[in-house]
DNA sequence: CGGATTTGACCAGCGC
DNA sequence: GCGCTGGTCAAATCCG
């Protein structure tokens, strides 16, 4: 048993304070399947209903490995993956603190990290109007006649900075995949891609396409290890998944579930330690193959802070959240 | 033909 | 100030 571990670097994320789950309380996600033991701490992933390896696991062949919700794009997160557990651990770089903080777990138990944080104060609706920063912006100025309005420019540009501030909050995770944009249920529209730094793969961009929806996500294949892409969602869908795609996947509770006020069924059963049973369809595109919840849910609940930071996970990965009826 | 993707250019932020 | 890098735009191109 190898405990070979690989890092990860140029995980760019937000800033936003970020909350440390520790190892008693934080969700565990092995992506490989597990036997179908259950026992206080461990959801299996046959209990889950995602068999994923023995079944046709995902168009894709994915395989979640991990996720983090984390704000900023100071801060730096670095993963190492536990190659004989298949494994990631999490490593925080706070560039502005100029401190490696580790986040994940690791060793020998079979457990990957989560961090979780999330936006305290920048609102959905206050970025909404803006869709994005930068030259859309700066021509907008232009075509709104900024040239002989030389206050109107600094305040725009005051607000421009205060724009940027306020981040929006991000989650990243890793999926074992071939494909570079796995699919996740809402409709992306790629408007770049990018060389990345020190590796020899590219970065791309997307957008959701939904109208006024402010969404966008990153994905970059891990340099240090090929067959893991790196997706960082930012911002939450102010929509429900578009219905149409994936025949029966997204009916029924979807848009319930997109909803931030609406208790994820999935999500309840995990954290009340309640295994029921999600077909492998609706989860192929879960970051991770099992998860491990800590049966205190208050406990854990806790520290995600508030509310939201929970919310804002199930708001990024509604399919995770999906319950399949019978 | 309309929507999605590609790709070169541009700009902001940051470190030196 | 300069160079580097990340993020975005938008025209060109592709594709169903």
């Amino acid at each position: 048993m190898s405990n070979e571990t690989k890092d990860f670097n140029n995980y760019h994320t937000s800033s936003y304070n970020h909350y440390n789950i520790n190892n008693q309380n934080m969700i565990n996600v092995p992506y490989v399947s597990s036997p179908s033991t259950y026992n206080a701490n461990m959801i299996s992933s046959s209990q889950l209903g995602f068999d994923l390896p023995s079944k046709n696991l995902s168009p894709h062949g994915a395989y979640g490995l991990g996720f983090e919700i984390s704000p900023s794009s100071s801060e730096f997160f670095n993963t190492s993956i536990n190659q004989e557990n298949g494994l990631y651990n999490a490593y925080n770089y706070n560039s502005s603190h100029k401190s490696h903080e580790v986040v994940g777990g690791g060793g020998a138990t079979i457990e990957s990290e989560t961090r979780v944080s999330a936006s305290p104060s920048s609102s959905e609706a206050d970025h909404r109007p803006g869709e994005d920063s930068g030259k859309s912006l700066r021509k907008r100025e232009a075509v709104d006649g900024g040239e002989d309005d030389q206050p109107s420019q600094k305040l725009v540009k005051t607000k421009k900075k205060e724009e940027k501030k306020q981040k929006e909050p991000r989650v990243s995770f890793m999926t074992k995949t071939e494909v570079d944009h796995l699919e996740d249920g809402y409709r992306w529209r790629k408007y770049g891609q990018k060389a990345v730094k020190n590796s020899p793969y590219p970065r791309s961009y997307y957008r959701c396409t939904t109208q006024k929806c402010n969404v966008k996500k990153r994905v970059e294949r891990s340099y240090q290890d090929p067959t893991v892409v790196i997706t960082t969602y930012e911002s939450q869908h102010n929509h429900p998944l578009p219905t149409n795609r994936r025949t029966g996947m997204f009916s029924g509770s979807a848009a319930s579930d997109c909803n931030p006020t609406v208790p994820s069924p999935i999500f309840s059963d995990l954290i009340n330690n309640t295994p029921r049973s999600y077909s492998h369809d609706d989860l192929f595109r879960v970051p991770y193959a099992s998860v491990n919840v800590n049966p205190s849910y208050h406990q854990q609940h806790q520290e995600f802070h508030n509310e939201n930071e929970f919310e804002l996970l199930k708001e990024m990965f509604p399919s995770v959240f999906f319950k399949q009826e019978p």
